[in-house]
DNA sequence: TTGAAAGCGCTACCAG
DNA sequence: CTGGTAGCGCTTTCAA
């Protein structure tokens, strides 16, 4: 009768029936001792011997099963480009602390920020039964995210955000960031600014662009569009956004640089020119790495909490899965912080 | 009847049934055309029937219900002490293209280096019937990966391994490596090496220690235990034994720093004591951030073939899975690379 | 070649 | 308060 299962030494998990068995009782009255409310109807005395046995059994529920009956998975699919980005894998690792502690799984995915991918991505996920989807979206189009958030599937964006739909999102201040940088760079006497931007469509560029213009502006400026590159989030882009901007007739005393892998590329042009940081050229670079004060001059940057972003974002998610009518969205604004050190040459006191 | 399920718009997918009642057939003849080999006995026109309706309703096969029934989830769990940081989120993104291209999903533990949350998490992802496991231990014991073993579950070992337990692993050349980075610097001119080693018990800093004792009594270098501080494997550990070494009555004129949260941490102490590399103290590093070739001095570095490494080790973990009876134990080492830079003094041309 | 039925382990509902 | 039963969607065996 008993089959030899489990091959590969899988699942060689007692049941419930096994339970049932032992204490001599159906199989659903074990569910309900160990899965139901406190307030179930079972004689205290019942209670005890089950819990006993489960215990004495080492019972853990079959989660496979439990997930194919309720249809949840007590998993959350994590949507980024990149994880070996250290922006995406801070943030991934603070949501995973959120998610262990509230005792879920995060499946993680990585886009390398192609929209097809995402897609797919997505449909899988939710075809694996994920209970909730957190996603950095790669911002080519948004009807498959418009299309989660009709079925009011739970879902919360991160980093990047749409316009144009409603979403719960956790994002941060990137227009003010942008626009804090530049100004303290106008402050401090330079008159042509460049901003080796990253990729456009992108929410955080955009927000950037912005804040960028309207410094570039207030300060009166060289507004000069020639001072903007956009381009990819790779150590490349950054590095040939920057050579060409350093190139032009009248390159920019300073840099706004937007991205961490970018920053890495645009110090390589830099020293490729034989520039000198803070002399010959002053920067300032968005999202850091934990040893940016280490560079050959140490890098000024605008920092994320990625902390708080990562725990926020679960714990929205969490309220979201857990509810059973739909919530109202919530976007969330995080403060980034601007950290000033060597690589900025200040030709007035600031 | 016909239920209002899925009240969240998960799972609006069409079932076997579905197809089975268009084409009015039994679902389970649907089954084998869907999911059943070439061989399967059906007529040519009853497939074609059959996988029409299926690409028409947009048919995917209800993971759930099919994870449930076969025990097999086709994921695999990564188990590591920290994907942020950088050597691990390296390896974990290797392994996610790797796993990505197979078909197989991701699912990523942290441990923080606590051997309990290992063990807790290990049993949550077979109760979750993952395929495979990847993990790189914690290494305080070894009882439930030797379990893992006698029960054949496919498992492979990453960039840490346990000598008294035969298992997959995929690691790199560690004891080499060190002992090639302390010859040069013995051939350098340096006399007094220190060795800033992170967390003890573990396989890669155990043999690294080898090949440093090693190279110390080839080269009839300083051996001074006081030269070598086990400590942890964060940036603060790495500056508090950086710090201590430093403050020793003869401190060493070079460093092998085991680990690049470490070496961040390392760098921080040696500025705080108002020390210049490489006229103070020469550093060379166990693995490298992108960016170690743009720190204050350009750090010379050991580098780990991440890319290679993730991949070896999930088609080595597929094989494994793929395969019915068991597979014998594989062993791979990858070859690490030393790029010198300008953080090393010295004292004869080498 | 196809249909029918059983069953994976669990939960939920309805009787008693 | 507890037992029985049905069924999630799929695969697999056996019978027709």
């Amino acid at each position: 009768m008993k089959q030899v299962k489990n091959i590969k030494g899988v699942n060689m998990f007692p049941t419930l029936k096994d339970i049932a068995d032992r204490v001599g009782v159906h199989p659903s009255t074990v569910s309900r001792v160990l899965r139901g409310k406190e307030t179930l109807p079972v004689t205290e005395e019942m209670r005890q011997r089950i819990l006993a046995v489960a215990k004495e059994l080492n019972y853990q529920p079959n989660h496979l099963a439990r997930a194919f009956r309720l249809k949840k998975t007590q998993t959350v699919g994590l949507i980024i480009p990149d994880i070996s980005n250290p922006f995406f894998s801070g943030i991934a690792r603070s949501i995973e602390i959120a998610s262990y502690q509230a005792d879920y799984n995060l499946v993680v995915c990585n886009t390398d920020e192609e929209q097809v991918k995402e897609i797919q991505m997505v449909n899988m996920l939710l075809n694996r039964g994920v209970d909730g989807l957190i996603i950095a979206p790669v911002q080519d189009c948004y009807q498959h995210i418009q299309k989660l958030c009709e079925r009011n599937f739970p879902l919360v964006l991160i980093d990047r955000y749409f316009k144009d739909i409603e979403t719960n999102a956790v994002i941060s201040d990137n227009e003010e960031a942008a626009f804090n940088a530049v100004s303290f760079l106008a402050r401090a006497g330079h008159h042509r600014i460049g901003f080796i931007s990253g990729r456009k469509n992108i929410y955080t560029i955009i927000a950037r662009l912005i804040g960028y213009k309207k410094a570039i502006n207030k300060h009166h400026l060289d507004d000069d569009p020639s001072l903007v590159s956009e381009n990819g989030f790779t150590l490349d882009s950054g590095y040939k956004s920057t050579l060409q901007i350093l190139s032009t007739r009248y390159p920019p005393t300073a840099l706004l640089i937007s991205g961490n892998l970018i920053s890495v590329g645009a110090l390589k042009a830099i020293f490729e020119k034989k520039l000198s940081i803070p002399d010959d050229i002053s920067i300032v670079g968005f999202t850091d790495f934990i040893c940016s004060e280490y560079w050959v001059t140490p890098m000024s940057t605008i920092t994320h909490p990625l902390p708080e972003m990562g725990e926020q974002a679960f714990n929205l998610l969490l309220r979201h899965m857990q509810s059973d009518k739909p919530l109202p969205y919530s976007k969330i604004v995080v403060k980034t912080k601007f950290t000033i050190r060597e690589s900025i040459k200040t030709f007035y006191p600031v």
